[in-house]
DNA sequence: CTCGCTATCCTTAGCGC
DNA sequence: GGCGCTAAGGATAGCGA
């Protein structure tokens, strides 16, 4: 966009949210309007800002609106097994598309830079520093590729749900199948950066819109560290 | 977009419109999570294509989904008076754009030209041939700015509904109080632009999705004619 | 508030693997 | 089918009228 890289945190200056709302939002129209041109399909949406009396639509045919809201509604809505499936997915999207950010930014700058600095650094360093330098960047590499595929993984299939038994990792495709927890307690601290709405309950366990996520040997997971592990586990697993 | 630039038309190519419906949802998806995050509103989506067999939706949560359409059903959707208000005002938007398009292709032409074949023809015009060359231009600038100006205001407002009655216009904000018309006959051909979907009643009014659009003094005007006439007519019809 | 402008960032069509 | 790349078109932040 112009001028300047926008930083992807709500606006807090009321006038700029309103222009940016408006500019944006006929963008996300257009672009709509479009996809349903180019690909024939059928696209339904509807925004609703605070700022607006009304929610604004596309199309703006309401009986095509409410038809494919219906047809929707058929197919998955009143699905029950369906339900709460992408609620985690959605934070790990955002998570999944920062990291790749800093790939992307991080190549951009070793780009951009042709290598002078790398050898400056060969010229005045040891073999020794040179590939201990190498390994680092390696399981640097190594680390972020496996997070990504682990997110991405995750999120291209329905989220799992995750429940501790016995000193076993039990998860389920089905939330009805992991046993609730009816009294969360304690909101962890020592990972400010998890889910808002994430819990620990008096067994030590995760707890995500009442259903049980999970710790292992008394240590917590933030998200993504936990899918990670699950898919460590879970070769023995089953 | 990347090489050429797309004409906004369905794409036969099966494969190639897969890909593009692939690329363009996933950055429609984008765009509505940046617009989501950016102006802090809620948006709901629901991407509907034949070649899949589950609706993709957005946001990923269901519930939130649901709770959105549940809104917006309470605010809107069970008002009959609202029902079909934009079926043709989706069409003018279309219209306008295309013409909008046309405008800026135009200017550029004119500035990328830079004046060199206008002093050509300033030194072998007469200063008469200017005169109506200038006239003519002026007419024309106007003819479309006002076309322009017809179709926005109409747009940005509910379309209203059109009948005659008795050589005079009716026009109705609500489509339940023009007269609808029970046996559409006539596709006209002589508009082959025309909404795909309007057709000639036996009256010699048109006809879009049962409701009665209009004809003055027998001749057929496409919409966009209509609309001018209405604004031109309206000062002394009320 | 709307419009136009422009610099800059973003999206994506086409291609090769 | 997917991924990565690149060039071109498109969107838009910021500003001024």
């Amino acid at each position: 966009m112009g001028r300047v890289k926008i930083v992807m945190e709500p606006i807090t200056n009321d006038k700029k949210r309103k222009i940016t709302f408006n500019a944006r939002k006929q963008g996300l129209i257009k672009k709509a309007r479009e996809l349903t041109t180019l690909c024939d399909v059928n696209i339904s949406m509807i925004i609703c800002s605070d700022d607006q009396e009304n929610p604004e639509i596309f199309p703006p045919d309401c009986q095509k609106l409410n038809s494919l809201i219906d047809l929707y509604k058929r197919n998955r809505g009143m699905d029950p097994q369906r339900i709460n499936f992408y609620a985690i997915s959605d934070y790990l999207m955002d998570r999944k598309m920062k990291i790749e950010e800093e790939l992307v930014k991080a190549k951009k700058k070793n780009l951009e830079a042709k290598y002078p600095i790398w050898f400056d650094f060969l010229n005045n360093a040891s073999e020794l520093q040179l590939r201990e330098f190498a390994f680092g960047l390696e399981n640097k590499i190594l680390d972020v590729k496996s997070r990504i595929e682990s997110i991405k993984n995750f999120v291209l299939e329905p989220v799992r749900f995750y429940g501790v038994e016995d000193n076993r990792i039990m998860q389920s495709w089905n939330p009805n199948l992991v046993k609730p927890v009816t009294r969360p307690i304690i909101t962890p601290s020592s990972y400010p950066d998890l889910l808002p709405n994430m819990m620990v309950d008096e067994y030590g366990s995760f707890v995500y819109e009442g259903h049980r996520s999970t710790s292992i040997n008394g240590a917590w997971f933030p998200p993504d560290q936990l899918i990670h592990e699950y898919f460590l586990v879970s070769d023995f697993a089953s």
